[in-house]
DNA sequence: TCCTAGCTTAGACTATGTCTAAACAAAGAA
DNA sequence: TTCTTTGTTTAGACATAGTCTAAGCTAGGA
């Protein structure tokens, strides 16, 4: 679990300026940033960096492999720098608070043969969904 | 498991012709269409109906709870009219072929009290990936 | 019959993301 | 160093998916 730019490196992809004050807005905090979040906040260290790069990067370190696209709304999509630790989300209807947790099973085990219609399964993710503390307090 | 449009009526929910087609469509086959692919099957029965009215419908038996929104990839939003049984998706990453399957337990029996962040969990769905036969026979 | 509430429609609008063509930057060759 | 090549960045046009609005339509009740 080294850090995102150490990662990028060992593909031989070329670190610039750009690429580096992106990887670092990703994995800095510790949420699940949209591709717009990164810009709004990679933009106030590089204020000329544009919309495309952004878009562009984080592409290429999906392709990589060092970053985890998530598609788990209809809206945008968000990246992940944790591509490295094995996990799944949980995530409030109320108000979209999304954690990382770990299973204590893995689901491909949990798929019978008979399920898997001649596929080779090779991965699997959970989407567990739930309300946050706040959002219970407030509905309660 | 009884169809589609006799769930929706016990919502006490008008059950236009506009309404009727779209529910008919959307449960005719037993793929996980789009609501474009919706629109231009429904077409061919009701060439009047619009764009606006296949959202909104789609949107509105969602909110019911009768169709589940199926949000896998980061492209276009599908619709599942399958919500009265539970099962979870198997996704092939060359082609996009999906499938439903079962899985032999409930996820959510799989996640530890101390990674539930003090939420209430309430469901979970999983999202199997792997590539099928056709796909397989294609790589190799 | 008329009234009302809800439904449908076309098209404008928004949000998210991709593409293009030109400018720019870095690395290697001479 | 300068030249050349290759890859990177940029602004803005474009594409796609979906929502919103305002007007018209329809069904059912008074
Ligand atoms: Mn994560
Ligand atoms: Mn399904
Ligand atoms: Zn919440
Ligand atoms: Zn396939």
């Amino acid at each position: 679990m080294s850090d995102l730019v150490t990662r990028l490196r060992r593909h031989n992809w070329r670190i610039t300026p750009q690429r580096r004050v992106i990887a670092e807005t990703l994995e800095g905090s510790h949420v699940h940033f949209t591709a717009e979040e990164i810009l709004e906040r990679a933009v106030e260290r590089m204020p000329e960096l544009s919309r495309a790069t952004v878009y562009n990067t984080l592409n290429e370190m999906v392709a990589l492999g060092e970053v985890l696209e998530l598609t788990l709304d209809g809206r945008s999509k968000r990246y992940d720098p944790n591509a490295d630790h094995e996990h799944h989300h949980l995530i409030c209807e109320g108000c979209g608070l999304m954690k990382d947790v770990h299973a204590m099973a893995d689901p491909v085990d949990w798929l019978p043969g008979d399920e898997r219609h001649g596929f080779s399964v090779t991965r699997a993710s959970i989407t567990y969904r739930g309300l946050c503390p706040e959002c219970q307090a407030a509905a309660s």
